[in-house]
DNA sequence: TGGTTTCGTCTACATTTGTCAACTTAATCT
DNA sequence: AGATTAAGTTGACAAATGTAGACGAAACCA
């Protein structure tokens, strides 16, 4: 079930939503799009581009004389993904806060809400009364 | 009003989080406690403990002839501020649905779900319809 | 057709991350 | 006091990340 190695670091998430989100994945579109955002030589992003098609999170087709990206994984599965190993690390007793406070901070649309109001509606009957701290040692992270 | 470069790479995570959770903050112990997890050399732990101090999220006060750590960050506020960042760099049109299946996976007590309703619920009546999608480009990102 | 622009490929280099082993020094035990 | 431990201190090194310049070939314009 593990996908295995989706870990990408910031600079390549910054060229992945390109080309995610682009409607022209090819080399030039990309590298300009991308200095857009960060102020990147063509080189770098190049090197990036390169980078990920070495890791396989990326497939080129050549294109008259450019390359044409597609990524092997789908935006939302990696977004995903990524959010769940960074809540592996994380005590599990303190990951309710954590999510309340990205709620919290994050523009969320209706439909988004309702979603989110019916998984928790769903869960309640089954909710433990607490969640008990995972770090190891003496248990000393007994804050609350 | 940035905290500015909280970032910690997994084995930094790692090593703090035995630090916050401890009752005895000494190198041996936080030693023996990270090895209880990761099979780390007393060597690259000491090397992370040094590095945090370097880095400014660990201070260290002599206690006889060893250590004793002190996390000048909070765990939770940490935790915080590495899951924002995350998400500053995903698509705001898809956040709602990484936050539903965050959600979705994690145990969460009857107090988290409460208090996540409960946030919910006031922000439901001012939600926007829709979020529009903020990669850059020619907002292909059209998915929904 | 030769010059210019546009890409791609290769090479390079400083930093950070991940991992240690060796050496030194202070504490302890007998 | 001498031997043995238990810490700390140094130095190293490979791989990953962050950045980029140089060079070569194909495409395009005059």
């Amino acid at each position: 079930m593990a996908v295995e190695a989706t870990a990408m670091s910031p600079s390549e998430w910054e060229v992945m939503r390109v080309v995610w989100s682009t409607r022209d994945p090819a080399t030039p579109n990309i590298v300009k799009t991308v200095q857009q955002k960060r102020d990147w030589s063509e080189s770098t992003i190049k090197t990036w581009l390169g980078r990920l098609v070495k890791k396989g999170l990326l497939t080129t087709k050549r294109v008259s004389h450019s390359y044409v990206y597609t990524p092997t994984i789908a935006e939302v599965p990696a977004m995903k993904q990524t959010a769940g190993e960074l809540f592996d690390h994380l005590c599990a007793m303190k990951k309710g806060t954590v999510i309340a406070d990205l709620v919290t901070n994050t523009e969320l649309s209706r439909r988004d809400i309702e979603q989110l109001q019916q998984i928790l509606a769903a869960k309640l009957p089954t909710a433990p009364e607490s969640i008990p701290c995972n770090c190891m040692g003496e248990g000393a992270c007994a804050h609350d």
